[in-house]
DNA sequence: TTTATATTGCAACAATTATTGAAATATCGG
DNA sequence: CCGATATTTCAATAATTGTTGCAATATAAA
C-alpha cells in the first residue's frame, strides 16, 4: 500500500459515523448489514448513511450488494490488514529488545456472526 | 479506546504529511526526530510541520522534549496499540474458522534505530 | 552580549468535507 | 400494474481543516 492510498483510507474512518458503521460491519461479517439496520444503529438519516457508505466504498474498506430491496454492505477484510500492515511497517529495523512489546492479535479480525454483536447497536 | 478518541486518532493520522511525519518517527524509534529533520524529510515549511505535530500530540501518538536548540518527537507506541486493538476489537465472536486469515505481526512494532530508516526521507 | 539557529503563535485566506430535504430510482408483494 | 419499502442523487448550505508568511520566543555559540 502507498501513502497516498494508506492516506486516503485512514481519511475514510476518520469519521465518527463511518468508524461506528465500520465496527459494526466488521462484528457483522461477510453477510454484513443493510444500510437500513446501519442508519438506525448509527442513528443518522438515510441519505447521510448512504453517502458515508459510499466514502467507505470509495476507500475499499467496504463493499456492497443488492439483496431484494436492501443494499447490504461488509468489509474488505484484506483493505484492513493491508492498512494495518502499513502502519507499523519499516519499524525499527528488527530492534526489538528495545521495543516497547506491543503485540496484537490481528488474528482476531475475522468474519462470522450475521447479525449485530456490538452493543453499540442495541438501540 | 473510546469510539470519539479512536475518531480523533484516525483523523490525526488521516493527513498525508501527518502520515509521513509519523511512518518517520515510526522507524526512527525512541530517540525520535528533530523538528527540522523532519520538516526537510517531509518536504514542508517549519510552520506547518509545527501544526502537525501538535496535531499528532493532541491525538496523544507523539510526545516532544527539547534537546538543546531542537525539539525531538517520537511516537507513543501505547496509543498506536490501543488504536489497532479498537479497529479490529469485536470481530466475530470467535468464529474464526469463518474467517479470511487475517494476520499481522504488530508485534514488529518496535522501536530502536535513531535515524531515519526509511528510503521516504534519503532526500 | 551579540548573532545565528530552531521552533511556535497568530491571522488571513483557501480548500475540503458534512448534513439536510426533496425528488428520483429500484424492488417486491398483492 | 399499483402501492409500499429501501436506497440514492442532487443541490444548497454549514462547518471544519490546511497553508502561508511574518513576528515572537528560546537556546546556544562566539
Amino acid at each position: 500500500m502507498d501513502h497516498v492510498t494508506a492516506s486516503r483510507t485512514l481519511s475514510a474512518l476518520a469519521h465518527e459515523h463511518r468508524l461506528a458503521v465500520f465496527r459494526a460491519l466488521i462484528a457483522a461479517g461477510p453477510s454484513g448489514l443493510a444500510a437500513g439496520e446501519l442508519a438506525r444503529g448509527v442513528g443518522i438519516g438515510a441519505t447521510n448513511l448512504s453517502f458515508h457508505i459510499k466514502e467507505l466504498e470509495r476507500a475499499g474498506l467496504v463493499r456492497s450488494w443488492r439483496v431484494g430491496r436492501s443494499i447490504r454492505s461488509s468489509v474488505e477484510v484484506d483493505a484492513v490488514r493491508r492498512l494495518l500492515e502499513f502502519l507499523i511497517a519499516d519499524c525499527c529495523g528488527g530492534k526489538a529488545d528495545l521495543c516497547g512489546g506491543i503485540f496484537v492479535e490481528v488474528s482476531s479480525l475475522c468474519c462470522g456472526s450475521a447479525q449485530f454483536s456490538n452493543p453499540e447497536f442495541s438501540s
